[in-house]
DNA sequence: ACACGGATACTA
DNA sequence: AGTATCCGTGTC
């Protein structure tokens, strides 16, 4: 099976496009793995969700540190989120990854999570930094260049879905989450179909 | 439906 | 220093 290893140019571009593209890939963290299942698109500009709008800390974090940063941050006081900083020429932002389906580790994963089953152990982008071993450690550190950490695409395109961000009040009809249309490992089952009218 | 939780960044 | 903010999870 060909494996192609991600580089830093796959991130030059703007978040909407790498949220899209990183998932089927297969994120390596140390002795866990998993392929991602689910992410999400922040803009740097015109997006009032974005940490960018409000902070004037993370705009500086966005102009001065390269394509391919980590960016975690600790949400409600419990869970680290992991972040990609991608710079399309003008469109920068940040991809979220929301959702992990476990393929590497799962022991190591069950013993962080205190859980079993399978889907649960990444199936939430606070889950999966559990399972992941992920906290601010990383953070602001450049990805390709932490030891044991990887991202490869292994597999063919994987049929996506697309829907609302989660958890937001702002901006929130952007649809700038993607998921694995079949994926049983997602976070959040998919919205129900609007009744026809 | 709701409690839990704390680092961060911004105000003063 | 003090406080408002927060892109969730697990259990009720």
């Amino acid at each position: 099976m060909t494996s192609e290893t991600i580089t830093r140019e796959f991130f030059e571009r703007p978040p909407l496009v790498c949220a899209k593209e990183m998932l089927g890939c297969q994120l390596t963290w140390g002795d866990t793995a998993g392929i991602i299942v689910e992410t999400e698109a922040y803009a740097e500009h015109g997006d009032e969700a974005s940490h960018a709008f409000f902070r004037p800390t993370t705009r500086t974090f966005i102009k001065d540190l390269p394509p391919g940063t980590l960016y975690i941050y600790l949400n409600y006081g419990v869970h680290w989120l992991l972040n990609f900083l991608t710079k399309g020429d003008d469109l920068r932002g940040f991809v979220l990854i929301r959702a992990l389906q476990p393929v590497a580790g799962v022991d190591l994963m069950r013993k962080r999570r205190r859980l079993e089953g399978e889907k649960m152990l990444c199936s939430g982008p606070g889950k999966l930094t559990q399972a992941l071993g992920i906290t601010a450690q990383w953070h602001g550190k450049d990805f390709f260049s932490v030891p044991g950490v990887r991202l490869t695409r292994n597999r063919k395109r994987p049929r996506l879905a697309i829907d609302r961000r989660i958890g937001i009040t702002k901006s929130p009809e952007f649809e700038w989450r993607f998921f694995i249309a079949d994926s049983e490992y997602i976070s959040f089952k998919k919205r129900k179909p609007a009744p026809d009218p």
